[in-house]
DNA sequence: AAGACTTTGTCTAGATGATAAACTAAGTTT
DNA sequence: AAACTTAGTTTATCATCTAGACAAAGTCTT
């Protein structure tokens, strides 16, 4: 029996506020006359809260702009560099850092490349990363506003990896440590997630209000959003797309299960087949995507014929992620992004013909634009929404 | 760029007049004092607001309660009778109407069996039921509040039901021709997702806030409530889960896609398989479920393998939808639940060992307990809901 | 049984914040 | 230059919540 939200002035004062802020930030230079217009709340209103804004140096003005007949008016901007935020992207791979400010341009990148490192040695690269970040950020007003790191694996609503199987991690809480040390918000978060926030406010999906991202990697995850939010099942669950079935007469999973979508569609797979197959890279280096890449460049007939295999097999999945969420748009994102134009006419393939003829062409399929930068990106965004939240509910 | 909603003061006191007419629904005998309590929202303001709600004949106070020390308080309870709501449950070879009070109480029942019908000749049946259903309606202060109706097919966010292939029923716009007829609000919506309302409302879901309900008749629909909301896809979707691909290499669906998991666990596939194994009815009758349960009664060993078989096939998708949504609550409603018993261990063993180990004992699975009432009582809650949300509205 | 608590519910004054309308500022048009 | 327009501020009013006083109606202690 937990206690309720009640309403009262602050609450509507807090939403108002909000709601001034973000046509700033999403019409800007705007003038208060135009913001009152285009939200229907009052003049006074408007200019009182915007004069808050002011003085918490979320915006500024800007000169005076064209007249339209009478008093010119003054325009109203986002104050991108009042703060900055830090997005972590843990990779198996690789760790990228980012610097963003509060409108997520990138303005710093670190990233740090290995195999096979042990989660103390990824957490030494986590800490130098952020470490250097924090030394190269400009000053501002509010400084670092928060660290948004986002992982291949389950994270539960506290912020605890439960489980990031690719990484061999189990039940790691990064979010204590780095809170006593940084003494900022922490937001630990699924790297799929993390991703589908990202191209919702800066890559393709920034149109779309029902998204789902799907990031192919070394394994499958799903980032679903719902009405504009991140939806998150009861334990934060997310990832777990990958093992949905496909074919149940199909090989084993080590989930347990059989025939699961992440054996027959991931970059793995890809990898694995591309051996059954005998394609070898041509210097002594391990078989990888860029050798895939330059071998379907000189059209290497097995290689093309993999690609097709696994773009029919993302496909179905594509389909049952239609039919299941009925979203919008569905983004492809991670590694196998930059397949993108070898495998698409397979995956268009399963989608004609399979889809409830109604629908068809209501399907946006997109790859996406951020390329690696999108898990990153999502992070910032997430601390920096928390901290312009917090903001305006202060007095 | 639509306008967004703003927040004022009526905003405020709609909200909380909410909170204060749920916490009376929900812990009803309760008195102001209590209320105030419970809310964090002041004495007095509870005060005004139940005043308003007794002048509106939404509650009414009974005599006085225990004292506990003092004064003793005066018990509100939600006035139940203030309207009537009506809901309908159009099937594939019935159609079932209830009236229900504003707790979804049900007061009256009509229901008509049928086999192929057309359009035509269900909408005289629906009527019909409808006309006979106010006719019965007790004298009371806002008389029939809405009629709601589920359909086991698309249904658009406009209402229009897009397509119900197991009707033949196409681009047919019920809530037009009801609401000049009647007057009064009208709300069409698929048959799963108002199980699923039905269910979280008055059924085994009622103590958990992000359920999947899998309604299971002649095709599979799915229902998918989360944070206590329905969630339906841009487009209405819902019941398109049956055509989840299952297994790349099966048969052909009518969809167009191969392997779909509604022709291998639904009521149409348990009768086609019975068929060719050569199970028959005893006396002429067609074969349908209730000779298969009467079997199963007399341990026949060839329906009891085809039910097992069955209900590997159900856990199978069970398994994904735990994976896709990781719902806290997975329930399997419609007319394979009277199967329950036979296929239940199954579905078990499925999900045993398919599972990511930290979540399988996490997931409640559960059979509808509303019958097959869920849908039409998932209808009347739609309409009371939107009823009383209007009334608090108003001055 | 009387006086001292306790609890319920109402009432009043004060605070907050939205709105409408008046007003000031600074331009353009005729 | 006078009339009109648009931008932004100020003021009076209104709605609503809150804290706290108060009245009503009970229980508990001695």
């Amino acid at each position: 029996m937990h206690d309720v939200k009640t309403w009262n002035q602050k609450t509507v004062k807090k939403g108002n506020k909000s709601i001034v802020l973000d046509k700033i930030k999403e019409l800007s230079p705007i003038s208060r006359a135009s913001i009152a217009n285009k939200t229907s709340l009052n003049k006074g209103t408007v200019s009182s809260l915007v004069n808050e804004l002011l003085d918490e140096d979320l915006i500024y003005e800007s000169g005076p702009g064209e007249s339209s007949g009478g008093r010119r008016p003054v325009l109203l901007l986002f104050n991108e560099t009042a703060g900055y935020s830090i997005g972590i992207d843990i990779g198996v791979n690789y760790l990228l850092g980012i610097l963003t400010d509060l409108k997520g341009n990138i303005i710093q990148e670190q990233l740090t490349k290995f195999t096979n490192l042990s989660f103390e040695e990824i957490r030494k690269i986590l800490y130098r990363t952020i470490d250097t970040l924090i030394s190269l950020a400009p000053p501002s007003h509010y400084g670092i506003i928060g660290i948004g790191i986002g992982v291949p694996g389950i994270v539960n609503n506290e912020g605890e990896i439960v489980l990031a199987p690719n990484l061999n991690w189990n039940n790691i809480n990064l979010h204590e440590p780095l809170f006593e040390k940084y003494g900022i918000p922490i937001k630990v978060e699924n790297e799929a997630n993390a991703g589908a926030y990202g191209e919702k406010l800066f890559g393709t999906g920034i149109y779309f209000e029902n998204i789902v991202y799907v990031s192919i990697g070394m394994g499958i995850g799903v980032g679903v959003i719902l009405n504009n939010e991140l939806y998150k099942g009861i334990d934060g669950f997310s990832g777990e797309l990958g093992h949905m079935t496909i074919d149940i007469h199909g090989e084993n999973c080590r989930c347990g299960s059989k025939g699961c979508w992440e054996l027959y569609a991931s970059e793995q797979a890809l990898l694995k087949k591309a051996k059954q197959l005998g394609i070898e890279s041509k210097n002594q280096a391990d078989l990888s995507v860029e050798t895939l890449i330059s071998l379907a460049k000189n059209n290497d007939e097995k290689t093309l014929q993999l690609l097709k295999e696994i773009g029919q097999h993302i496909g179905i999945g594509i389909k049952n992620i239609f039919n299941i969420f009925n979203p919008e748009q569905i983004i492809i994102g991670n590694s196998i992004s930059t397949l993108e134009q070898w495998i698409t006419p397979a995956i268009k393939q399963q989608l004609i013909n399979q889809i409830l003829q109604p629908y068809q062409d209501e399907l946006q399929l997109d790859f996406s634009t951020l390329s690696s930068h999108s898990t990153a990106l999502g992070m910032t965004a997430f601390t920096t929404e928390y901290f312009l939240e917090n903001r305006l509910q202060q007095k």
